[in-house]
DNA sequence: GTCTATATCTCGATAGAC
DNA sequence: GTCTATCGAGATATAGAC
């Protein structure tokens, strides 16, 4: 039980107060005070549980990087490039839905860039994005290929992240971004049961 | 001719500097020194021309809101609903392919947007982006047009603004980002001329 | 129009008490 | 594990010489 409750002790209630400070004011623009002020601690109390700013940013990207990651590799073994795109473009999806914030800021701080660039690369040395962009549009794309991944890529991530789609549950959200997806790498469409059938 | 060399000058170096620092730093990241050395003078002279750093902000961002707004504008003109959308497509991304950088970092940049949304509002009071979206969308959407016009908006401005397209020459990237907007939107997509006839 | 110099503030980060 | 107190650096911004 000592790990039981996790989601609430000080180090995880920091990162997603990270998390959220850095969405709204990008994470140049968050100082490590905002996040002290909003956990109700001081700056040296946010200094005990990490060394530096950087070290709470990557704490912050780390699990999504990983699990991008992931979901490239599972792609890749699909045997048709069909499925290989239809199995990276569900899991994508799914993660932007569970992780609403973390995609689209991945995608849009310079910040968090920075420091992801700089220590979290995937096993084989390319970096998390290049290799799931790989995955959608082929080892050597066309130029048409690659912008039209580089709008879904981006466009989901931020639509998924953005604060007026906030209140949509993960079903809604999900299905309608999958389908935006699909519309635009060219992939089938599937009907999903009409009501609960 | 005292306005011929406008390109030139200090007040507008120091705007396109500007405006190549955000996009790589984002505003909160780029300090008035790094602007200052970029152009090889003292911060001083920046202050000469610009009171504030969010002047300097708003004064890169100002001509393309304004542009947005105008390109919103004459699309609400058309008289069908497709040709309105056709006109708002095009003339997004015509500016995003004219204004490469600052289309995207409009999008992406909290420090860009918090200046944008205080100070440069559309005529109606409501802000341009919210504007162009209503074009795109029509007046009061299902979530699922919402949401796809929300990925073509930040989709089609990130794309442009990426720096592994820059350097691709204007009518290429145009080609290519309507492309995709029209396949996302469901529009219909004109065969271009095959060689020149 | 650009400079030097400086004021003032807040930043990230550290030391040491409790 | 959290606090007070403080450091040096770098931030925005201003004053005034040239």
């Amino acid at each position: 039980m000592t790990a039981g409750t996790a989601a609430t002790d000080t180090r995880s209630r920091l990162l997603d107060t990270a998390l959220r400070l850095f969405s709204e004011h990008g994470v140049e623009g968050t100082s490590l005070q905002m996040i002290a002020d909003e956990l109700g601690v001081t700056k040296a109390a946010v200094y005990y549980h990490f060394k530096t700013k950087d070290e709470i940013t990557e704490a912050v990207a780390a699990p999504a990087v990983q699990e991008l990651g992931q979901i490239a590799e599972e792609a890749r073994k699909k045997r048709s490039r069909g499925a290989q795109i239809d199995q990276a473009l569900t899991g994508f999806v799914e993660l932007i839905v569970r992780q609403r914030l973390l995609l689209g800021l991945y995608n849009r701080d310079p910040g968090m860039q920075r420091v992801v660039n700089r220590t979290l690369q995937a096993p084989h040395g390319e970096d998390v994005k290049t290799g799931m962009k790989t995955v959608l549009a082929g080892e050597d794309p066309s130029l048409a290929d690659a912008i039209t991944v580089h709008v879904v890529f981006t466009g989901l991530a931020m639509a998924g992240g953005a604060p007026e789609y906030a209140g949509i549950d993960d079903d809604t959200l999900r299905e309608h971004l999958l389908d935006a997806g699909r519309r635009l790498l060219g992939r089938p469409r599937p009907k999903r049961p009409s009501h609960g059938g």
